[in-house]
DNA sequence: CTGTTAGCGCCTTCAG
DNA sequence: CTGAAGGCGCTAACAG
């Protein structure tokens, strides 16, 4: 029951020397059909496990087939999805996940990544904890573990990074107002100074030259990027002179705030005010009805970050330096059910991607 | 920056044998404390990482401080949260998780399961992939490896299993309802040949008699555990003489209908009419507005189940035979905002487990 | 208290 | 095509 079954044991079974046992668990075409036939057999029938710890312990470069993936807040459904897109692409190409919630503690982050090091993980997949800092990261990229960041960015870590795409998804909503025949946009919330901010601003007023919309500089509003300044902002935005019909918010926030501000004078979000926001994910549990948001497609960007990683893995050489940006994003209503409701997707897009 | 740094090689750097530097490395009491603090030093200096793999490759019995986690729906943020909950206990014992999504696969459960056997994992919860058969978990067993099922039961394989306690829940419902003032409470939908549909209807009647109610059989309506068969179910309810104030559904799918049902007759439910149900979040991936259930606390399963199977594993010998069930559970009134939203838990229970 | 000696289970030469 | 060595990083015994 318990005696663990080994090569030798399999290889004296079957009458034939270790090596030989070895060469046909690995599929090596170097040896003879009966033989191979034989030894499978008996593996077959004592039950013998492959001991991976072994095998890797024994090659040199450690190549562990596992990969280590933490995320900041696995209750969120779309870390959990996130993880679903990884497992996906990350099981196909033979590898296991460790997989870990940090639950935002950078101390607990610290922990699991050190314990995954001594696991021998071959990479990592990481949604850093807020405060994480390039020192966190330090040890691994140092040992030549490719690293890549997704959702935050570390700054100063040399770690490959998949954020979305901000220019293109403000962009992306623009179109989608202007589609539904929205001829003044505002841009509202947010704080000027942020790089976030800029990006977004960029994709939107890119948007709208192209379409030969109003771009006066009275269409965007700054305020703080939470509910309230959400209010503040829809406030300021309802006296304009010439009142804009739609706006793009700079987040979920933001958005909800506006929609409390509309529905103060009287005005009903989506019918008399087009609302749409940038979904920021971290801070939105639940959705608002009616409310339509410009999302990431957690399940891709997974697989996309796997993929990406197992291309590092697999270039051998870490060259983790390129900060790459963007992801798949998707313009999405939400039907006031929740994130894993059905998302009844107005628009999929797939981003340029620059490696 | 490739070069693995290992014992000796610290060893050699503090000027002792690398028997000593494993002691350090165990915490020994058996190390002079001024060598201790100059090898640690060492270890520091020279980024030395503990390789896992070796020292359990020369430790007799496997200890690997790894266990997998498997569950069948990792989208669905119930399992999300099991996760966490696991990955909390397991965590504090200083394990890491090895966690796959079956995605309802056998064919990709056994696949995962082999690997994390290769890898040496030292237990397992797994949440079954429908279909799951007593073989695919034999292999395990077999070598002495614990396993606890959760959620769903494998018929015939000897593993622990931590299930709802549908009796419990079921009497915690009644209960509830009976509290709110109703007198007269019917029991809606289900299969009664199954063996969840015995347990419900025991927990339901149990509280009924110990708080006087009605207990007539006509109060007991069987349908499909389906949205149609709630429908079905609440029609033929509303005709009975003496109508029911309330109802117990078979789980959330009948409820849903239930719902329907009564809103076509123009009744609002939990207004005209009381309907708390079961939520077998299987199916249901959104909460209906003002559906009251009788819910698993997720987190709390995974905890419970990761302590489960941390005490097999310390206990040595797998006496995994004992079949546990029941669960923390809450009757929970959905506030329409999706699982994931706060839940504003109008009672909450720990009911008796018996392991 | 510290150093020495053997392997754990596996995989790669290197010869038969 | 197959067998015989050697060693990966670590720890369990024993000696010093």
């Amino acid at each position: 029951m318990g005696e663990r079954v080994t090569v030798v044991d399999i290889a004296h079974a079957a009458g034939v020397s270790k090596s030989t046992v070895s060469l046909v668990l690995q599929g090596s075409p170097l040896v003879n059909e009966v033989t191979r036939a034989k030894v499978a057999a008996v593996i077959r029938d004592l039950g013998y496990v492959y001991n991976r710890g072994a095998a890797n312990l024994r090659q040199a470069n450690a190549k562990s087939k596992i990969i280590g993936v933490v995320v900041n807040d696995l209750t969120n459904s779309f870390f959990a999805e996130l993880a679903v897109g990884i497992d996906m692409t990350v099981q196909a190409a033979g590898y296991v996940q460790f997989l870990a919630n940090s639950a935002e503690s950078v101390e607990r982050q610290r922990e699991v990544i050190a314990s995954m090091r001594e696991h021998g993980i071959s990479g990592l997949i990481i949604s850093p904890a807020r405060g994480t800092d390039a020192a966190d990261l330090k040890p691994l990229v140092a040992s030549g573990i490719p690293v890549v960041a997704v959702v935050r960015n570390v700054p100063g870590a040399k770690v490959s990074s998949l954020l979305s795409d901000n220019h293109a998804g403000a962009r992306a909503a623009v179109e989608h107002l202007i589609g539904l025949g929205h001829k003044r946009i505002a841009f509202l919330g947010g704080f000027p100074d942020t790089t976030v901010f800029g990006e977004r601003l960029g994709g939107y007023r890119e948007a709208l030259v192209a379409a030969g919309a109003d771009t006066g500089d009275d269409l965007v509003i700054a305020s703080a990027p939470s509910r309230a300044g959400g209010v503040a902002a829809i406030g300021r935005c309802t006296q304009l002179a010439n009142r804009p019909t739609a706006a793009l918010c700079f987040n979920d926030a933001v958005a909800f705030g506006v929609c409390d501000g509309l529905r103060a004078a009287g005005l009903e979000p989506g019918r008399d005010f087009g609302v749409i926001g940038f979904d920021d994910v971290i801070e939105a549990k639940t959705a608002v009805p009616a409310l339509t948001t410009v999302s990431i497609d957690p399940q891709g960007m997974g697989r996309r970050a796997a993929q990406l990683l197992l291309k590092q893995i697999s270039a051998g050489k870490a060259e983790a330096e390129a900060v790459v940006s963007s992801a798949h994003l998707v313009v999405r209503r939400s039907c006031g059910a929740g994130r894993s409701g059905a998302d009844d997707t107005a628009m999929q897009g797939r981003f340029a991607i620059a490696e």
